[in-house]
DNA sequence: TCTGGGGTCCTCATCCTT
DNA sequence: TCTGAAGGATGAGGACCC
């Protein structure tokens, strides 16, 4: 039920907004080259092995969608510009818009870079009603940063989240209370979070296509397929319910890097440079965010692409390279590959703390390198992450 | 068709302790 | 001392999100 501002005014119990940014990747390419405007755009990995990570709506007739292989996208949409991706444009442009956000309500959970749920209950005396407020919002946006912006308001997040997806493109989309029911019903059950290919798999088997069919269902009957937890999960989605709060500071449960190469690596020369690489990277990134970790996860991905995890938990904690690399280089020895063909290597730090490791593995014990590592991150900050580098990592880029 | 990167969360198995 | 149950910690793998 698309609304007309005056219908959409009388709706005051709504008060959860979700923000979500169109195309937000090819929409800030296209401000920046005005050339791109009403043409198919795809951003995303310019190699044979990259994925589409964002598509412009001119593209999406063709067929061309989020996470389809490049490949697949330059064969049905030839003539589109393809684009590699900016993250750091888009996390700059993403830091205005949260602040535009802030200016209306303190309660705002980022979800991702380009979405976010706002709860606009105690700014309704100031701004007028949700409805009123989701115009503001977009209208801010697309003068102050020339970007378009689609909007769900709802009385929970769940269903704002679906709404902002019936707003789109450019948009508001509103829910009225009590409405969520006969909203949900009549669309596909994958627009339910968490409910990817496998779980609609398992959904048809049971004859369910549309929410309204999964609400039908006893939660009891969802729960003996689905296990207690998920299957209580699904009864209430699907009944609209949701009463999950807004988490406003998110602290990190994890910090990691991976890279998928362009052709499969098989040296294990190779290979400990790269780990080298990932475990630097991922120490950097601890020690910035004055974070230690207890686990160290090795990811590695082989040819055929069968993934195997190797976790390994330090109680005493690590953030320095040395031990980081020390411990996924050794979990790399224990996965004991006999003709390794690697498709992908990925290095994850978790179980964070804060503050410093008790005790740490590696050079790291020696008493000049937290010294060391200081001045390292001291230089990195001023003149940028690629001004200092292993000697090891040096060599790999200029034998 | 041929599957990125950076995450979160869940399930299940195993081990260890009480 | 042995045994089994219960529960926490850990590890591996997978589903899912944008």
């Amino acid at each position: 039920m698309k609304l007309d501002i005056a219908s959409q005014k009388q709706l005051l119990s709504e008060h959860i907004l979700h923000v979500d940014m169109d195309a937000f990747f090819v929409s800030v390419e296209r401000r920046g080259n005005p050339a791109l405007k009403n043409k198919p755009v795809i951003v995303g990995g310019l190699g044979n092995r990259g994925v589409v990570a964002s598509a412009s709506y001119e593209a999406r007739r063709f067929g061309v969608h989020a996470a389809m292989p490049i490949g697949r996208a330059r064969r049905i949409c030839p003539h589109a510009t393809f684009l590699a991706p900016d993250i750091e444009a888009y996390r700059r442009e993403s830091r205005a818009i949260f602040r535009i956000f802030g200016f209306f309500t303190p309660l705002v959970e980022e979800a991702s870079l380009d979405e976010a749920f706002l709860d606009v209950s105690g700014a309704r005396r100031l701004f007028g009603d949700a409805a009123n407020i989701a115009h503001l919002i977009r209208r801010r946006i697309e003068t102050e940063r020339q970007l378009p912006a689609s909007v769900g308001i709802a009385t929970n997040k769940l269903v704002a989240k679906i709404a902002s997806r019936a707003a789109k493109p450019d948009g508001v989309f509103a829910v009225a209370a009590g409405r969520e029911n006969e909203f949900l019903a009549p669309l596909a059950v994958n627009q339910l979070w968490g409910v990817g290919s496998v779980a609609v798999n398992a959904l048809q088997r049971l004859g369910v296509g549309t929410i309204g069919d999964l609400a039908a269902i006893p939660s009891v009957t969802l729960e003996r397929a689905f296990g207690r937890n998920q299957g209580q999960y699904l009864h209430a989605m699907a009944n609209g319910r949701d009463d999950s709060p807004l988490v406003i500071e998110r602290i990190p449960k994890s910090i990691g890097t991976e890279r998928t190469f362009e052709t499969d690596i098989h040296h294990d020369d190779r290979v400990g440079t790269e780990l080298l690489a990932m475990a630097d990277y991922v120490a950097a990134r601890l020690r910035k965010e004055r974070f230690w970790a207890r686990t160290i996860t090795l990811k590695c991905r082989l040819s055929n692409f069968q993934t195997l995890t190797r976790a390994t938990t330090v109680p005493s904690g690590a953030n320095g390279v040395s031990a980081i690399y020390g411990i996924v280089h050794d979990s790399y020895r224990r996965l004991d590959l006999a003709s390794p063909q690697i498709r992908l290597l990925g290095v994850t730090a978790s179980g964070l703390k804060l503050g410093k490791p008790s005790r740490q593995l590696g050079f790291e014990t020696e008493p000049d390198w937290d010294a060391l590592m200081q001045v390292t991150d001291a230089v990195r900050a001023r003149f940028g992450g690629d001004s200092l580098k292993l000697a090891r990592l040096l060599r790999a880029r200029s034998p």
